[in-house]
DNA sequence: ATCATAGGAGTAAACGTTTACGTTATATTC
DNA sequence: GAATATAACGTAAACGTTTACTCCTATGAT
């Protein structure tokens, strides 16, 4: 009888069947050449027949190549990281590459668990999705020797390629964009004080703008949150304690935002006419805010694309792609009012 | 020299330097027996001296297991499917298996693309999530031999554990909800009008609720859309068109329940003091709208979890996991309002 | 002293592929 | 018709593990 009844059936199932080697069955499997049109059509008959399916995981030992990638995110669940996920998943999938998501609470412990993780499982390149990448991190990524691709980040001691806008340049868009709006009192909500990524350079590009203008700076309209929307609620609270006079506030995340609307409308306050906001990030968060939310567009849709492509070609042609700034641009929605 | 210098160091090159045969390295790093505490010391020591990572993949053609498991989502950056993503990546994360995140977009190819992929790439087993289960797919996971578990779903025709709440029942407190808060005049924009699964079921909540408690059903007061922001805009729109005496308004999603609440500011109407609305879901996005949505919370973070739960339980223990119906309960904020 | 026993360890097959190399038969060239 | 090239395969090693067997040695019981 049939040797092996119960499992999935193998190469060898089917070239015993065809009456042909396990090398022929590859070869044609893996279209090479060597072998005749007859036998073709014999083992692909008898494939079908059969319902044969290749077993990736033996193809990976010997190929050394899994087709498979790992992404990291500090928080899968963040309305962010899923517009990134989207965009890396759309074009891997279209590359055949599967995509193993990482979860890493922004935690040190966890990320070097993850690390090894995917190291073990040979993954054959390695997303870092908005996370600064640790010192810590990047040695287990040198010795696992496979290609990173950042986004929505940027390490500036070691020479990973990323893709992100230019967050000060954005966010100096984003305050002069309020400038030009007549508004001259504003206050922004940063994201982590210490996060030297999106943090402090969002908060140069909000400076500069303000002495370009001939601004004065006032401490008490600096307030920091964590991009997320609780940090945000806390951050605005705080803000209309400290800083009532602020007629705009330009907050460095789209969560962020939202919670200085939900905020504002607890205390009464109407936006636009009372106080104006614009966001960051273009999530789809942002049309769904009553009012649609004014804000800086940074394609993470397309940033995972990007990324994913980035990633598939250094994997594929063992060369290292280079880094890519994003277009951004503001999209005007209705929580900026022009003042007279 | 050593025959090995570049590539990654196997369990060979660890047996070599520790002076002891292969399957010594392989029975520490699994602790079992057969070794002496000397032995197992030294081992330990050349493997951390050169930092040895064993090969899952290799691991994974003999074991026949491979720690991984595969996830479909209809649409990965949909805010719903981020929270049980969310909770599915935790357990399994702390049960030492990994996730593949796949897409669906809710194509028939793609979903058969990406099953015979998860089959070629040997997950020990597949959650699918929110989508029903078409016997295309139903008959590929037969014969791919893996525990399936079905989280936000049920397929009727196959005895395939699931996870979901009492759709009908959720829907039926919902409106209730409404009814004891005074309303008669209740709308609802619904899911999917060829939806069986969370479409069709909470319709019928929504109609049993209204006829338990006296009230005329009006066929223009049922508008579908299709779980999302976008549609639920469009059947918002309608709602205001050809029913605009409805006082309350039950939409089958809170992202649609959002959508309610940005048309109905549109048109000037305050919720909810012109109109009062109550979700579907508890999303994050519930708590972060103007105002704050009054909604039927189904707790997606323990779905995922418990989904993994009993996927992880299935593949390790050969049983099949039975269902479960979550508990729901309406969770009040500012959207609905008592008519007097 | 003999024997059984168990602990410690090695040998080699197996998992399902790919691929370098070898072999045979046929076709081509002169 | 001999020499050579080529097409069409088959053989077997390799990928990095696990594990069933086997073997040796020391120990304890008799």
């Amino acid at each position: 009888m049939n040797p092996n009844a119960s499992n999935n059936p193998t190469i060898k199932d089917v070239a015993r069947k065809a009456n042909v080697s396990i090398a022929t069955v590859s070869r044609v499997l893996n279209n090479l050449s060597g072998y005749s049109d007859k036998t073709e059509q014999k083992v692909n008959q008898i494939i079908k027949e059969i319902g044969y399916q290749p077993n990736a995981i033996a193809r990976g030992l010997i190929n050394k190549r899994t087709q498979t990638i790992g992404v990291m995110f500090p928080s899968v669940s963040s309305y962010f990281s899923a517009d990134i996920l989207h965009g890396i998943e759309e074009y891997a999938n279209d590359h055949n590459y599967s995509i193993f998501v990482c979860n890493t609470d922004e935690d040190g412990k966890r990320t070097m668990k993850y690390l090894h993780v995917l190291r073990e499982k040979q993954v054959d390149g390695i997303i870092f999705s908005s996370e600064m990448l640790k010192e810590e991190y990047y040695e287990v990524l040198q010795a696992m020797k496979v290609p990173v691709v950042l986004v929505s980040s940027k390490a500036d001691y070691a020479s990973v390629p990323y893709i992100k806008v230019d967050d000060k340049q954005a966010a100096y868009d984003a305050v002069q964009y309020l400038i030009l709006h007549g508004h001259r009192e504003i206050a922004m909500v940063s994201g982590t004080e210490t996060d030297k990524m999106a943090g402090s350079t969002r908060i140069e590009g909000y400076l500069k703008a303000l002495q370009d203008y001939g601004i004065p700076f006032k401490e008490n309209y600096l307030v920091y949150g964590n991009f997320r929307f609780d940090k945000g609620c806390i951050a605005m609270e705080k803000l209309i304690q400290t800083a009532p006079e602020a007629t705009a506030i330009f907050a460095a995340s789209d969560e962020m935002a939202v919670a200085v609307l939900a905020v504002a409308a607890r205390h009464g306050l109407k936006v636009p006419d009372d106080i104006s906001v614009i966001g960051y990030d273009n999530l789809k968060l942002a049309e769904m805010a009553v009012p649609p939310l004014t804000t800086v567009d940074q394609r993470l849709y397309d940033m995972g694309k990007l990324a994913s492509g980035k990633l598939i070609d250094m994997i594929e042609n063992h060369c290292v792609a280079d880094s890519s700034i994003m277009p951004h641009r503001i999209v005007e929605r209705q929580t900026v009012r022009r003042l007279t």
